[in-house]
RNA sequence: GGGCCGUUAACUCAGCUGGUAGAGUAUCUGCCUUUUAAGCAGAGAGUCGCGCGUUCGAGCCGCGCACGGCCCA
């Protein structure tokens, strides 16, 4: 026989030999009546003393071989867990067996038979049949090790996903999230909603918007970088609690906590304020803590992070008192911050906004101070562009950011239902846009008109579902938590 | 955009002061009917990310590029 060098080339060898055989390599009948949980049930039911002659007949990836010569144990993982089989050649049979010492790890088999403890006391399946259901061409990673390297975790998740199990547990988290939040808002009579993902104007958010193009309607269109102003329509259309849950899109850097497409949650209630949306907050992360992770109590990179009861609330300004030590003489003075700003190097581009010189520096200085969950109130109006202004002061908004392990993680406000204000906010936003700042809101008169046939007062917010998955997952990285996330193709040779 | 680090067998990693490639797992062959990262004996396996340069000689030094990671902007 041939002698060949590459695993690949041995295994198409070893494929060809079973066609040769007349052995389907891709059968689709194999009929599965139970999964390893189903095992582990009967097990429990008959109180550890299961009978061998029960029969069940299971399928799943073989995930590890120990053969002795005429008999192996092989591990096998569904989707439910993993469980040990014994393989003897007098049980399933010469042919079979003969089959069965040209299989891998890797191959999916299905399985039938009954259960019994070996010796070291573990439950094991024993096979009385045994058929090769999918043949794997290539050889998974080493067993012990897995798959480290970052950068084929991320272009081959599959990989990572047999492998590691870590990872397998961030993303049914991640799932389990998502179902948290829906029945939260369900139970409270909200409705879900999906709205366009292609806009002819992107809105609702300070962002550089994907363009592209519909070839039959000869017109540009925008991936949105918020569903925001399509809520609120539909406020306006007496829709009065809705929430979606749905991909954004920024064109901007990336980095361990931006993904070009993130997961947006948002929502809008009608006579509610953004003082209700605070109180809304704090009950569904305690909801989503406690379904995911069985506790209100996290750990974050080595941060315990309480989750549970009321979350302090603090103006900006005083934040960046207390936390940035800035002096409250120079929180009025654009010029002054700037001098401050450049003594500690922090650049900030330039503006002719308080507004935007102070948001900065709460970036830089506060931001990553707030490692317990804050509410960050009174934001300046003119860097609010879609927030109602606070009645005692029109300087500022109703408007808060939750911070949680130095990450923004929501940012809420009373909506604007005047449409006269709306209006000149916008305008104000297109004079921005012309002055230079591309990250400005455009104008929409439509939106405007629909504000004109009368939006109650209500309340919005927008959750980033991934950085609450990093959160509830320990995830350094949001490349953690997005099964796919962007990665420049890689040119072989 | 800038800085630091990484890229060596299918996977995880060694590789000294520049002297021509190593281990474990996986694979292949043989033995083995209760193993637990099974064991024993043997074997094969490499575009050292890509390109250029320095050198008698480059996985190692220099320059450039690609991809990735972390940090900064």
């Amino acid at each position: 026989m041939d002698k060949t060098n590459d695993i690949i080339e041995t295994r198409r060898k070893k494929l060809a030999e079973l066609k040769n055989n007349n052995i389907n390599l891709f059968p689709n009948d194999f009929i599965v009546s139970h999964t390893v949980r189903d095992l582990r049930d009967a097990i429990e039911e008959s109180q550890h003393s299961i009978k061998e002659d029960a029969v069940f007949i299971v399928a799943g990836r073989m995930m590890a071989i120990n053969r002795f010569g005429k008999a192996c144990f092989i591990r096998f993982r569904d989707r439910t867990g993993q469980f040990q089989a014994y393989i003897r050649k007098d049980k399933i049979g010469d042919q079979a067996y003969d089959i069965f010492k040209k299989l891998d790890i890797g191959d999916f088999v299905g399985l039938r038979g009954g259960i019994f403890k070996t010796r070291t006391g573990e439950w094991t399946l024993v096979a009385d049949e045994l058929k090769l259901i999918t043949k794997a061409i290539r050889p998974l990673p080493e067993k012990f090790h897995g798959l480290k390297d970052p950068e084929k975790r991320y272009r081959r998740r599959y990989l990572d996903l047999i492998m590691n199990s870590n990872v397998r547990e961030i993303f049914i988290k991640r799932s389990r999230i998502i179902q948290a939040v829906r029945t939260f808002f369900l139970d409270r009579d909200f409705l879900e909603v999906e709205t366009p993902m292609m806009q002819p104007i992107p809105g609702g958010a300070e962002a550089t918007p994907f363009k592209t193009h519909h070839n039959a309607l000869g017109m540009d269109l925008f991936l949105r970088i918020a569903p925001e102003l399509y809520l609120k329509r539909l406020v306006v259309g007496g829709f009065e609690r809705i929430f979606e849950i749905n991909r954004n899109f920024r064109n901007e850097g990336i980095s361990t906590k931006h993904n070009p497409e993130f997961t947006m949650l948002e929502f809008y209630q009608a006579y509610a304020t953004h003082d209700d949306l605070m109180d809304l907050t704090e009950e569904m992360f305690g909801y989503m803590a406690r379904e995911v992770t069985g506790s209100t109590k996290i750990t974050y990179q080595n941060n315990i992070i309480d989750l549970g009861g009321r979350w302090n609330r603090m103006p900006l300004t005083y934040a960046l008192e207390t936390i940035g030590g800035i002096d409250p003489g120079l929180l009025k003075d654009k010029e002054k911050l700037l001098e401050f700003a450049s003594s500690k190097s922090i650049k900030i581009t330039k503006t002719k906004y308080l507004g935007k010189v102070i948001s900065k520096l709460f970036d830089v200085l506060v931001e990553p101070k707030l490692i317990q969950p804050t509410f960050i109130t009174g934001y300046p109006v003119e860097i609010s562009p879609l927030s109602r202004k606070n009645e005692k002061d029109s300087e500022l908004t109703d408007r808060f950011e939750l911070f949680i392990a130095g990450h923004e993680i929501a940012n809420g406000f009373s909506e604007i239902n005047d449409p006269e204000d709306q209006k000149n906010r916008f305008l104000q936003q297109v004079a921005d846009r012309e002055a230079g700042d591309e990250e400005a809101h455009f104008m929409d008169e439509d939106y405007i008109e629909a504000l004109e046939y009368g939006m109650p007062p209500a309340a919005g917010e927008g959750i980033g579902i991934d950085r609450v998955a990093m959160l509830l997952t320990d995830a350094a990285s949001i490349r953690e938590v997005i099964l796919f996330p962007h990665m420049k193709p890689k040119v072989s040779n």
